[in-house]
DNA sequence: GTCTATACACCGATAGAC
DNA sequence: GTCTATCGGTGTATAGAC
């Protein structure tokens, strides 16, 4: 059992029952080691094992949700592919975004600079797309930070409604939005 | 003390805490009352204020927020007058939205058919409105969803970035957009 | 590296005096 | 209606055997 096997395990945990609610013993539950273990792995409890889960998931954001944006390919297409990994990677909106739930309460605090980069790095590789398709440089930037309103507006009504209508349509009619002609009213 | 006088402490508690990191040490710093006091009030303890709370904004959102959209005044007057009450309520996005709060974790489970009744009451008001407008029932529909997602979304982006720039914009610009013409693509 | 055993703080909840 | 005192349970974290 190694520190890499354990993470996604302490992943699934977070999402579940957020920081707050995610406690030594669920983490235990979920990796099968005991407390004192995960302590061996991690010396500073949950809050490095937060830590460590966050940057796996920018690793993930770079390396699944991002990469198809920068293929060869025509800029609505890489848009569909990014979109195609957002739905499986979010399972049509019923998986919780931890960027979203590292950003509440205690956690704000603790990993406020790490979810702050990775929602940049999201909004800056979007818009870049955005600009090679021929938008303005400021309504490339606004569309791109729309679009990641939209997944994450749509995650919360996806919970909240039980229902993932929403997220699927704002997704599959996203590529067209955030193309459309630019109004220079934005 | 009476109960109402409680109410918007412990909402202000389960706001910045979320369901999990509210503590009934937390509500007794914030009411004033010691541990027993509030048990007098909530004899089901943390889970029965909560749905009190909930109770509460359900009522803020259908006085203050949805008020506005009854008058007799245009449709995007009155849109206008919404937004102008959600940027106060969520205070520019820096306050963080009890719905969406309460359908994380273990609140998930007990919360969620109030959640529900609360976000359908928002989308259906608004949908109304669109109707009113001109705009198709199908469309209407969808544009209210869409409105609830960027305020959602917004709120979430504010946090992950410390800055409430996306969230003004989009209350700003929603009123127009939402009564766009219909293209009857949607 | 993984375990059992344990220390200590905080949690939710209740009993009972005033 | 508000309090002090207290209970059992769970939380984080560590010591030390294997």
């Amino acid at each position: 059992m190694s520190k890499a096997t354990v993470i996604p395990q302490l992943m699934a945990v977070f999402q579940q029952y957020g920081y707050e609610g995610a406690s030594i013993t669920r983490f235990s539950e979920a990796t099968g080691l005991k407390r004192a273990s995960l302590y061996h792995y991690f010396p500073n409890g949950k809050e490095e094992m937060a830590a460590v889960v966050l940057d796996y998931i920018t690793q993930a954001l770079k390396e699944q949700l991002l990469a198809p944006l920068h293929s060869d390919r025509p800029p609505i297409d890489r848009i569909r592919a990014m979109n195609q990994k957002v739905d499986a990677f979010y399972q049509h909106g019923q998986q919780d975004c931890l960027l979203a739930l590292l950003s509440i309460g205690e956690a704000h605090q603790l990993f406020q600079a790490q979810v702050q980069q990775a929602l940049h790095l999201w909004i800056d590789s979007l818009a870049a797309v955005l600009v090679e398709a021929g938008l303005s440089s400021i309504t490339a930037r606004h569309r791109a930070e729309d679009a990641i309103v939209q997944i994450q507006g749509a995650l919360v009504l996806t919970r909240g409604l039980n229902d993932t209508a929403t997220f699927e349509r704002l997704l599959h009619q996203m590529p067209e939005t955030l193309l459309r002609p630019d109004d220079t009213l934005e």
